[in-house]
DNA sequence: ACGCATTTTGAAAAGCTTTTCATTATTTTT
DNA sequence: AAAAATAATGAAAAGCTTTTCAAAATGCGT
């Protein structure tokens, strides 16, 4: 019957106020229930709307009401795994809510990550999410003066700016606690990026447990990585090539563990019967790696849910209040007692 | 010097106008670059631009010019890595161009996926990119009508919509040479999801080379699955309780395979000693399983830049002419010959 | 220095909705 | 039944840019 128009559809609030014989204003008002309009001219606009099917221009209504229904998101990388299950819970969060979210990758790069934001501000999307930035807090406190953010990774909280902060100390502690009441003293340990706080954090946890269990710090079989597999591998080449004695691994994250095992394999070393092995974060594909892997386990679905709800509530200026799983350990097959 | 609005900067074009002594046309004019102007003008404008930190607002350029800068792209999960590898390859095609994308999950439904596809329609956005979609080639057409889609897995190519398909039969076909080439005769497949095309068209290739090397087709050693890891296990279990015999595992795509992996660890089958396995994909994690895995490359960080390429010329009306790197063996190390 | 062709510029409309304000219609009060 | 209060509606402005059209300014030839 309606005629498909080849472009698209360019059916005006206009036009369905003339089909219907009332004003702009009532159509807008049925619309957003904005005010009360009678039951007759309610009635006929209804039928004009779905006559004509008229959509509303969402262009026309961000400019007028200031606001673009779209939030951005910041991530490191987006074919990361880690990013990916975060993205995941995001989008769980926003489903039904009429927002849309614009995706941007700072590349583990600070100045890129700037810029980005910049970008999204640029876009005037409405609010911000900011997974495990490189810039300072400073500088989130700066952006959140033009458009709220909500930050993981940062202990900070205003009006217009929330992070939130796991508690990473403890899942090294976590982490490398388990491995000792396996028995093992000679726990080599591969850190994160340097620099990065939650890296950081992870192998203040380490040491801790080790004092706890007064082992000697040996500084020796801390080996330096950057959260990629292929650091995890480096590293373990680099324990064997300097000869360390070691019965157990832990590395800061799942992708360096998994680099690290397969380092191990190409050793002939078994896991976990030789060397036990322990990561961190809990990637969806880490209870498929052979064997799976133990490994701290970052609430990381729930994450991108609690981070988006909140950055909901503080573009509406509500005041939120979060509360985040804890860390936790997750025991499988690549840790054993120590024989 | 300038105050710093605590809410956001609303200057505006008029403002810059005002202050730089000449109308919005001209202030205009120079954004655009759609008319020559005078140099102390320009000089005049450019300071105000400057002193004001002016930016234009990106909504009333779109509601002006009918153009959202925005692209909408539709995957089925967004923490699958498979998705992920290709939206890294369109974020490098979007760098630089002034649009971004919007990225919509269909999970693998296609009633849901037509929803998010109406969904970015109502929002405007400038272009489709639909990844691995279920709906049929007739539904992108109608969409099409709308706005311009490129398809990953189809044969379609009009105006104003462009499909692009792998070849997945000679995929299947790679897979199975090579395990054949290596000895294997007995050699178990695990599908992909029922009616999902690419996933026929790898076990097709997989029955030609069957055939070509005068195997018998036998249906027992070939298993449903639905590329998750999960039905990778049972597929592996299932062939096990039903006794079958078999050297070799040809997977519909790499996360199956790591689940057949999986299995095979915990009956205490060896990879490759005991079973050859190969997957399809080659997902960024299947260098690092253990052992690194044998598998079909997918070009898929050129497809997502390809197709962005490709979907930003249709948006301009441009023809487009493409052609996407071939699917390549990449032999690891859970193959090997028959001993 | 004058008339014509060009170039540069500004006023105003258009793009589509929301919102304010004033007007008309309806209900309530006395 | 008239006055007052309330409710429903429409006209017009606002939100910010781009674009069209007409006017003003400039350059050129002689």
């Amino acid at each position: 019957m309606s005629e498909q128009s080849p472009n698209d559809n360019p059916t005006t609030l206009i036009d369905v106020a003339r089909l219907a014989g009332v004003s702009p204003s009532t159509v807008s008002r049925i619309l957003n229930g904005t005010a009360k309009v009678s039951d007759d001219k309610r009635q006929a606009v209804m039928d004009a709307i779905a006559r004509m099917n008229f959509a509303p221009n969402p262009m026309a209504q961000s400019l007028k009401r200031g606001r673009s229904m779209t939030i951005g998101i910041v991530v490191q990388d987006i074919s990361s795994p880690f990013f990916d299950e975060t993205l995941h819970g995001v989008d769980e969060a926003l489903k039904g809510t009429g927002y849309a979210s614009v995706i941007v990758s700072g590349h583990w790069n600070a100045a890129e990550e700037v810029e980005r934001i910049r970008l999204l501000l640029a876009r005037k999307v409405d609010g911000i999410i900011l997974l495990s930035g490189r810039i300072t807090d400073e500088s989130v406190l700066q952006f959140s003066q033009h458009r709220p953010i909500v930050s993981t990774g940062r202990a900070i909280q205003t009006q217009r700016a929330l992070g939130f902060k796991l508690d990473n100390e403890h899942g090294g502690w976590l982490a490398v606690r388990h491995l000792i009441e396996l028995g093992h003293r000679r726990i080599a340990f591969i850190t994160g990026p340097a620099n990065n706080c939650d890296a950081d954090e992870r192998l203040a946890g380490y040491k801790r447990a080790l004092q706890e269990a007064d082992i000697a710090y040996d500084p020796k079989i801390v080996v330096e990585g950057d959260f990629h597999e292929s650091s995890g591998m480096r590293a373990i080449n680099h324990l064997f090539d300097t000869q360390q004695q070691f019965t157990a691994v832990c590395a800061a994250n799942d992708l360096s563990a998994y680099g690290a095992r397969l380092s191990l394999y190409r050793k002939g070393i078994r896991v976990p019967e030789d060397i036990s092995l322990v990561g961190f974060d809990d990637l969806p594909g880490s209870s498929y790696t052979t064997p799976p892997l133990t490994t701290i386990r970052q609430p990381l679905y729930d994450i991108g849910r609690i981070a988006t709800n909140s950055l909901l509530h503080l573009i509406n200026g509500e005041i939120v209040e979060t509360s985040i799983p804890p860390l936790e350990l997750i025991v499988r097959e690549t840790t054993r007692r120590i024989r």
